[in-house]
DNA sequence: AAATATACTTACTTATTAGTAAGTAAGTGC
DNA sequence: GCACTTACTTACTAATAAGTAAGTATATTT
């Protein structure tokens, strides 16, 4: 049983990602909870700072999946940072980069920043294992491990925001793609 | 010089590409234009018709580029595609896929049919041009045309994104991974 | 048992939202 | 010169937004 705290950061985020930030209310959290507008306002002084919990949430979950990948091969820590992204979709969300990022130029300051940081994490966590993957011969791609990562990071947001508008197959054929790009040719 | 109705049109697209759908407000354009609230609805009955007008805004200025470009070679033409996005940047804006996309569970229906058939539009087009560069011999890649269409019109739209999220190069790195990928090997 | 902290609710405020009803001033058609 | 349309403004409404001040019930500490 969570306590009231985590269980409106869970809500508040699944919101964002469903439908945005600038689309959802301390209303519609009291409604699922069943509680009042103010409980929220008890943990959360505004809803800039609960934003800023939602993002540093997500930022824990992705060191903690990054720890239990920890001991796959490069290959199979890649394919499982892009399944993440995938398990999205079952929730009809999008990931939180692409919710949030989409309206950056709305954000609080503090939110932006966390948002960036968080952006920051991934990417060093991913061009690391990148490179790694090539010098251990686990993995390949004919381009630079930050052309890799951006390409990665950016068809893994995009086809999750683009199967929403086509009920169709971005997100497969992205997810193929990248993955039959870093595979080793033998 | 524009008309009104055609003034609130290009205000509200450049509204939606740089807040969002939920974040920007009739007093916004009213502001922006000299005119009043009521002006707004006096020309489009509510923000969904208006909404949906800014779609339609973009597929016909889609429609003539296309035509445009008509002549040129298919590469050039996927070049000038991708050009088409990296404009967005200059100011300040994502693309109205990336900005209506991420919004998409909280658009009216009107705007949810016509932001599909915008995106049936562009990715008609674009496979029927690798396909075709392809049997001309001017451009080449290693997988189907559907995956090379989704991984480009996902690569644009979340780079024209992460690029406001860091200030970094993630829409240069895409652009030219993309533009290397289809680049006809000699 | 008294004091204090925790986790709320009740009742409210102020601002902003999309949207509307009624009026007006300047043309256009006949 | 009268009817009508176009393109608005004025003045408003009802709903919803985030946020707050004050009160309350329950548990914990001293």
């Amino acid at each position: 049983m969570l306590s009231t705290r985590k269980k409106i950061v869970v809500i508040a985020d699944q919101l964002i990602r469903m439908k945005g930030y600038n689309a959802f209310s301390y209303a519609d959290i009291a409604s699922t909870l069943n509680i009042k507008n103010a409980a929220i306002h008890y943990h959360f002084q505004s809803k800039a700072v609960l934003g800023k919990a939602v993002i540093t949430a997500s930022r824990e979950k992705f060191k903690e999946n990054t720890t239990l990948w920890s001991n796959k091969s490069s290959f199979e820590q890649v394919a499982a940072f892009i399944e993440m992204y995938s398990n999205n979709r079952k929730n009809n969300c999008i990931c939180f980069m692409g919710a949030l990022g989409s309206s950056f130029n709305t954000l609080p300051d503090a939110m932006k920043q966390e948002l960036t940081d968080a952006h920051d994490e991934i990417t060093v966590w991913l061009i690391a294992i990148l490179k790694q993957g090539k010098e251990k011969q686990e993995i390949d791609y004919d381009m630079t491990a930050e052309e890799m990562s951006d390409l990665i990071t950016s068809g893994m947001l995009a086809s999750l925001i683009l199967d929403r508008v086509t009920k169709n197959t971005v997100l497969d054929n992205v997810k193929r793609t990248l993955l039959t790009r870093i595979e080793k040719k033998k």
